[in-house]
DNA sequence: AATGAATGAGCCTTCATTCAT
DNA sequence: AATGAATGAAGGCTCATTCAT
């Protein structure tokens, strides 16, 4: 009787999804073993097959989710041609309807506070950034090629419009009655403009 | 009648205190009562005389946090004249050295991470972030009537700048050899230029 | 500055009667220290300083209260002079309103419930009972003499009479709706006349 | 598919036994979860395996326990004939080395004490009184139909004797110096035959 | 591969008691 | 006489982890 070779896969696949929900749930501080076990309908001992602990566990769920979050912008990045468009194609990112995005945000700060005391989750982001500042620098560099941004550095200006989007989206995240949507949308465009186009400051 | 009337007043600072700076140090999720107790000079049974709960503790040290922090950067607002010098005072604040900013970002990740899923978080940040807007927002009516900025709407302009300023120093804070001081003051000097000042775009 | 003699009397009846009240509504394995001083109007130390610990204010708590209820039916019985009449007077233990029902009953659990373990409390029952028997016995001896009863040990019915009202008591007091007061009244009239009245059994 | 299907009702047995005899030997007030588990032979943890809370144990405690001396008790009338009889076959229970006595006599106390202000436990002891009360009943409308009882409402009767019964108990257990089991079966005897003979009051 | 019973350390909280004032 | 701050032991409960089956 030969194992099921996929037989992992798809065990660790429903064990991170149900972990990233109960996760995004509950608090990193208060989920329980327990909580993801029966949302993975497995039992604790069956958990522990793929996941040796808590810790490994959650930096597998942290690591998978950043990866997906990664690429799924850079798929909607790639829709565009015009840099400018690139670099404004986050809008789902406002919409709190995505599931990426009610079940994300949650974890993404539980991660943060994670990250401040251990080297493992600030590693995590720091790969997360590069990441981005990649994707963003390359949508930059075609626009300083097509002669559209002003002269600029492009590597720090694609981590300033990344952390830019950051800051305002968690405004719009933890304080959305006095941070709408379009306050958001609009003070990103206007900031990111700031950072490219060519004026007279 | 008691034989020292402010006793209550120097005890809770005392707790106050020791209690962020515990929280600061091994996080929300892990620090015990009893660490705080410890730091604090007190038993368990004298903590708790004037915090009755863990989550009552939290929520004071959590707010007078928030208060000293702003009253601070207040105080460093008024030392400048010029409007712009204003938004751009709170230099500190990317001082690594500085006890506030060494104690009190790790603290802030957390209660951000609280304040996702705790409506009584979340009011503390609402708090914190309406009286910032305020003050910038006075900042910002100035150089207006100055005639220094641009034609913006001054309050949605406060937002955004507060927030512009929040993601670039988590980064600094999250990732520093990638996101260095420099890099950080930079890019919010641009940004909030960007934001503030009449430009052709 | 001569003490105020009575202080101590005063103080004690205080502390006394907010401990009964106390003890009552939340049960000997509720009720904390603090409860009793806010209920007496006194500090924890002012208590300590009458009632060295928690137990010695309990024994002279029930002390005092199976006093209190023994002189009340005392002079109850007094009231009448039939001796059937002197048996049947404690119709007032029968009223929920009474508060040394309301208040009472439920402290009468809590020390038997004392007394099943501790030696001290067994010994107040025993005394509260030779109390109610030494009653009992003088109606019944009176009853005997002038003819009325039929020949019995006056002691051992005394003791009998006396349990079954309690056992009685307990039933009404302890599922009112299944026993009524009239069944209560009904009841323990009927026993204890088969136990006092000739029969031809 | 669990290696020993019937584990839960072992445990769950040897859980019950232990607590009962745990709770009767320190009192409700005073037994800890801890003395429990080692009475048990069992882990803190593995006993919430079974009863989650301290409360949700003793219930199970306390029926289990109510529902076997029923039990007993009707096992031990059955044995009889005459409905007389059957009225006065609860000699067991005047017993002090039966071990249904001497455990449960303690426990019985305790939870008189709890019923008085708990409905949870309340509601136990009236649907142990309505047991009884319908065990009896059976014998005393046996009775009427034989003709060897006077007119009475059975009903409102078994109430009574069972009633009459709990008090003499009380006082047996309580103290048995002045109440000897001599006393307790003959006082018994007594009431009862004046309950339900017919005589000439 | 999977179960779930069992462990036991650890946590928050409660509370009788003490004692300086 | 009286206060109430402070102690510290103890209790109930939670939960990650282990392991026999």
């Amino acid at each position: 009787m030969p194992p099921i070779p996929e037989l992992e896969v798809i065990r660790k696949a429903q064990i991170l999804e149900a972990a990233l929900k109960t996760i995004s749930a509950s608090g990193y501080a208060n989920v329980t073993m327990d909580d993801i076990c029966r949302a993975a309908g497995l039992s604790k001992g069956g958990l522990a097959h793929y996941y040796r602990s808590k810790n490994e566990l959650f930096i597998a769920v942290f690591k998978e989710f950043f990866e997906r979050i990664f690429q799924r912008s850079k798929q909607t990045m790639a829709l565009y041609e015009n840099p400018i468009d690139k670099l404004l194609s986050f809008d789902w990112l406002y919409d709190r309807n995505d599931p990426d995005v009610n079940v994300g945000y949650p974890v993404l700060f539980d991660c943060m506070s994670l990250a401040v005391r251990e080297k493992e989750y600030r590693s995590l982001f720091h790969d997360w950034f590069e990441n981005w500042v990649s994707l963003l620098k390359d949508a930059i560099d075609d626009g300083l090629k097509k002669g559209i941004f002003r002269n600029l550095d492009s590597e720090s200006t694609a981590r300033a419009i990344s952390a830019v989007y950051q800051g305002i989206a968690t405004r719009w995240y933890l304080d959305s009655a006095s941070h709408p949507t379009e306050w958001a949308v609009e003070s990103f465009k206007k900031a990111i403009k700031g950072l490219l186009l060519p004026n007279n400051i």
